[in-house]
DNA sequence: TAACTGATTGACGTTCACGTAAAGGGAAGG
DNA sequence: CCTTCCCTTTACGTGAACGTCAATCAGTTA
């Protein structure tokens, strides 16, 4: 019966959340008009729940490894509704492994870059002794 | 004297240069804003010389690996004024070579989310053959 | 009571490289 | 003369994730 006290019903201000996480007020009003949280209010204050501070955890997560914003919303939109929870971490498990596919495309588009690079920087050093050549011949 | 003549002095109108590089007219005349581009005019009409098919040659080449406009600008604002070549050349091999810091540190990153990526999978699918366990016992 | 602290909303600004109308000029051809 | 075609300019729109005011409100402290 005290079941409910197991954990300290505590709460959080924007503040504190910001400071905990590094992030900014703008940041969490924004994923709130993104649909991405919800927290209470106590008149016109935002207060957070642990659990809203779980969501959040997940969108920083998320973030970090690239999904968009859009994508953690689809994912916490399954968060904790009854059984969801199945749901929620299949979806995630789809997301991540399209991020996988899509971080390993872009490395090899950035390979590819940084060869051509290398090339070309071999070549300029060519370019640019024979033309220090000219010069001492010159 | 007929050296003038050497190269047929054939110029090149928008859309000719744009399907020969697969750019849109767009895209050409923003680059002209952006002063990488300074073709002659007959008229209204534009008109390209080998010389600014060649600009936009390094252009598409610079954007290909990654520099901005305003660095491939930098770069173009050294081509062929005299004795400028070296200091082209010179220019464009920092820049080379900053865009392979950045790449580099840019890939690291990449790996970096991969890695937790793939970690975060297994988890998951760790949790959803538990979950599926449950089911099963249920 | 005034100031200060912390919070709120709304709305415009930012970055980059263009896309996308809208409205028109000018030459060639029928 | 009219259409067709290529070209032009001006100017606003796009996307992502916020930053940056500006004005306001509510509660605490001096």
């Amino acid at each position: 019966m005290t079941a409910k006290l197991r954990r300290p019903a505590m709460t959080f201000t924007i503040t504190q959340l910001c400071r905990e996480f590094g992030a900014t007020a703008r940041a969490l009003r924004y994923y709130e008009d993104q649909g991405l949280l919800a927290p209470a209010r106590q008149g016109m204050a935002r207060v957070y729940s642990y659990r809203d501070r779980a969501r959040l955890q997940i969108i920083l997560n998320g973030k970090r490894v690239g999904l968009s914003l859009a994508e953690i919303r689809d994912i916490l939109s399954l968060y904790g509704q009854g059984d969801g929870e199945v749901a929620q971490n299949a979806l995630a498990l789809r997301k991540f492994r399209e991020r996988i596919v899509a971080f390993e495309r872009q490395r090899q588009e950035i390979d590819e870059a940084i060869d051509e690079l290398r090339r070309a920087s071999a070549r300029m050093e060519q370019r640019l002794a024979e033309q220090q050549g000219d010069r001492q011949v010159a």
